[in-house]
RNA sequence: CGGGAUGUAGCGUAGCCCGGUAUCGCGCCUGCUUUGGGAGCAGGAGGCCGCAGGUUCGAAUCCUGCCAUCCCGACCA
C-alpha cells in the first residue's frame, strides 16, 4: 500500500477510487464493470443489512427469494418497464459449452434456449408473476415481502459502489387491497430509509418525489431520498415506488374484495443498494481516508499496543482485557490489534484510512500512569486520559462523533443549497459551487428536458411537504407554486 | 457505438524515436537493529515486455492484425 491519497480538491474521482481500494473496501474485478467487495467493505454492508432488515421486520415484512433469471416474455408485459430496462439487460441465450476439437471451449449452438432468460435488473416481473398464484381474496392481502439479492444492469459506465454492473441490494415488493394502503406503504418505507440514512449513516437527505421524467419505469409515483456529496453532486440514496395497478394488470393479479367484487391489487416496490456505501464514503471521508459514523462502523474502537518487549505486551494485554470487558458490556465493538508484524505508526495510518471512529494507544507510559491515549477519527484530535471509567468516556465519545459527523454534513449541505430566481444565476451556481439549487419550474417535462439538455442538471426531487411559494419558472417565466431541487447527479 | 490514449513483476513506472534479452520506486521474502505517527541497514525472490503474425543474425523497441483497459461523449428507473 502506498502512502496517502490524492487530495479531494485535486481530482475527486481519483481520490474516491484510491480511497475505496486503500481502505480495503473493494477492488475492480476482472469482469467488466463488476467489483469484488472485500471483507472490510462487506462487513459495512452486513451492518446496513442487519439494521434495515430489523426495521423491515418491525413493520411486518418478511424475507423471501425469487429466481435470478426472468423469462424474456415477462418483461414485455409492462410496456414502460421494458422501455426503462431494455438497454441494460444481460441475456442468457445458451445453456451448454463444448470443445471445438482444437482445445477451445465454445458455446454449443445446439444448446440455444427456446426463450432467452434475462438476468434480473430488478424483480417486479417475476415477483408479480408469482404473486398471481398467491392472491385470490382480500384475506390474502397485504403481502409484505422483501428480498436481499444481487441484480445486473449493463451500464455503459461504472464506478465502484455507485454504479456497478452487478450490485447487491434489497427490494421490497408489496401487494395491497387499496390504493391508499399502498401509498401509505410506499411513504412508510421512504421514511424508514430516510431515518436510517440520517441516524445511522449520518447523511442528511431530502425526502421528495420524482418528476414524471425521472420516475421508475412502471411506477405511478416515485419517492426518493437525495443526498449531497462533498463534490457538490447529488446522489439518489434510496427509492420507494407506488406502482398503482400497473403490474397487477400486466400479470393479471386480481382478488375478490369484501364486497365480492374482482379487483386488481395495488403495488409498491422499494430498494436500497450497495450504493449506500458509496454515499457513506463521499459524504464523510477526508484526505486521510474513510470516516465512519460510529453507529455503522464494524469496528468502533481499535486498541493499538505500544511495547518494547514480550513482557510489556503481556502486561498491556492484561489491562486491555479489563477495558474490553467493560466495552463488551456496553455493546461497543472493538479490535485489539496486537499484530507484531506491523509497527504502531503503520497501524495508526491504516485505521485512519479505514475510518475507525476511536483509537486507543496503550504503551509503557500508560501502564505506569493508569492512562491511555484516545484519538477521534472525525476531528483527528488526541489526548491522554485516565483509564478509570474509560468505557463510559468512549460511549459518550462515540455518540458525540456520530452527532458531529451528521452536523458537519448537514452544515455542508446548508451551505451548498442555493435559491436562484434566474436561469443565468442557475447556470452560474451549477458551474461554480454546485450543490442543490432550489428554483421555480413551470412543471412541464419539456422545460425539465431542456434544462437537462442545456446544463446536464436534473430535478432531483420535489420535496415532500414543500413550502408553497408563488414564483415564475426561471426558464419560461410561467407561473410556479413551489421550488424544486436541481443538481448534477451521480 | 463515435473521439482520444494506454498495455512492461502484485502496484506505479523508465526504456521504444535511434533493435543487442529490461530501469527505478512501493510492496513481498530472510537476518539484525527497532516499536508513542506509515522504520533503518544488509541480502534475496519475482518478468511468455497484452496476444498472434511479419521484417531481421537478433524485436519490449520497427510493420500488420487482433484483444483488453482507461478517459471524453452517448447511456445511467
Amino acid at each position: 500500500m502506498s502512502k496517502g491519497l490524492t487530495s479531494r480538491s485535486e481530482d475527486y474521482s481519483q481520490w474516491y477510487n484510491e480511497l475505496v481500494t486503500k481502505a480495503d473496501l473493494a477492488d475492480h474485478s476482472s469482469v467488466r464493470g463488476c467489483m469484488v467487495i472485500k471483507p472490510y467493505g462487506y462487513s459495512i454492508w452486513e451492518k446496513i443489512q442487519s439494521v434495515l432488515d430489523q426495521k423491515f421486520k418491525d413493520t411486518g415484512h418478511s424475507n423471501a427469494y425469487f429466481p435470478l433469471f426472468i423469462p424474456k416474455s415477462f418483461f414485455s408485459k409492462e410496456a414502460s418497464h421494458v422501455d426503462g430496462f431494455a438497454k441494460e439487460c444481460a441475456v442468457v441465450t445458451h445453456y451448454r459449452l463444448k470443445n471445438d476439437g482444437s482445445g477451445n471451449i465454445i458455446v454449443d449452438e445446439d444448446a440455444k434456449l427456446e426463450e432467452e432468460l434475462i438476468v434480473r435488473p430488478t424483480s417486479e416481473t417475476i415477483i408479480w408473476n408469482t404473486y398471481r398464484g398467491w392472491i385470490q381474496s382480500y384475506r390474502d392481502l397485504p403481502i409484505l415481502v422483501n428480498q436481499w439479492a444481487n441484480v445486473v444492469r449493463w451500464e455503459m459506465r461504472t464506478r465502484l459502489f455507485l454504479r456497478t454492473t452487478e450490485f447487491l441490494w434489497q427490494e421490497g415488493h408489496t401487494a395491497h387491497a387499496t390504493s391508499e394502503e399502498a401509498i401509505a406503504e410506499a411513504e412508510q418505507m421512504l421514511h424508514i430509509y430516510a431515518d436510517f440514512v440520517e441516524n445511522w449513516m449520518a447523511v442528511p437527505v431530502i425526502r421528495g418525489r420524482k418528476t414524471a421524467n425521472e420516475r421508475f419505469a412502471g411506477a405511478i409515483d416515485t419517492l426518493c431520498i437525495e443526498a449531497l456529496m462533498q463534490d457538490g453532486k447529488a446522489l439518489q440514496a434510496g427509492t420507494s415506488h407506488f406502482l398503482g395497478q400497473n403490474f397487477a394488470k400486466a400479470f393479471d393479479v386480481k382478488f375478490t374484495s369484501k364486497e365480492g367484487k374482482l379487483e386488481h391489487v395495488w403495488a409498491t416496490s422499494w430498494g436500497v443498494s450497495t450504493r449506500l456505501i458509496g454515499a457513506l464514503i463521499m459524504a464523510h471521508s477526508d484526505d486521510q481516508g474513510l470516516v465512519l459514523p460510529p453507529n455503522l462502523a464494524p469496528i468502533q474502537v481499535v486498541i493499538v499496543p505500544i511495547y518494547k518487549s514480550e513482557e510489556e505486551l503481556a502486561k498491556i494485554s492484561e489491562q486491555v482485557k479489563l477495558m474490553t470487558t467493560a466495552l463488551k458490556a456496553k455493546g461497543i465493538s472493538f479490535k485489539f490489534d496486537n499484530r507484531d508484524t506491523q509497527r504502531p505508526g503503520f497501524k495508526f495510518a491504516e485505521y485512519e484510512m479505514k475510518g475507525v471512529p476511536v483509537r486507543l494507544a496503550f504503551g509503557g507510559r500508560d501502564l505506569e500512569n493508569n492512562t491511555i491515549e484516545i484519538s477521534r477519527r472525525d476531528l483527528k484530535t488526541k489526548e491522554t486520559i485516565s483509564r478509570d471509567g474509560i468505557a463510559e468516556v468512549i460511549e459518550k465519545l462515540l455518540a458525540n462523533i456520530q452527532e458531529n459527523i451528521y452536523q458537519k454534513a448537514f452544515n455542508f449541505r446548508a451551505e451548498m443549497t442555493t435559491k436562484v430566481d434566474s436561469y443565468e444565476e442557475f447556470k452560474e451556481i451549477l458551474n461554480g459551487k454546485g450543490g442543490f439549487i432550489a428554483a421555480h419550474w413551470d412543471g412541464t417535462p419539456e422545460t425539465e428536458a431542456r434544462i437537462k439538455e442545456e446544463t446536464k442538471a436534473t430535478i432531483r426531487c420535489i420535496p415532500l411537504n414543500n413550502e408553497q411559494e408563488e414564483g415564475l419558472c426561471m426558464v419560461t417565466g410561467k407561473a410556479s407554486k413551489e421550488r424544486v431541487i436541481f443538481a448534477l447527479a451521480y
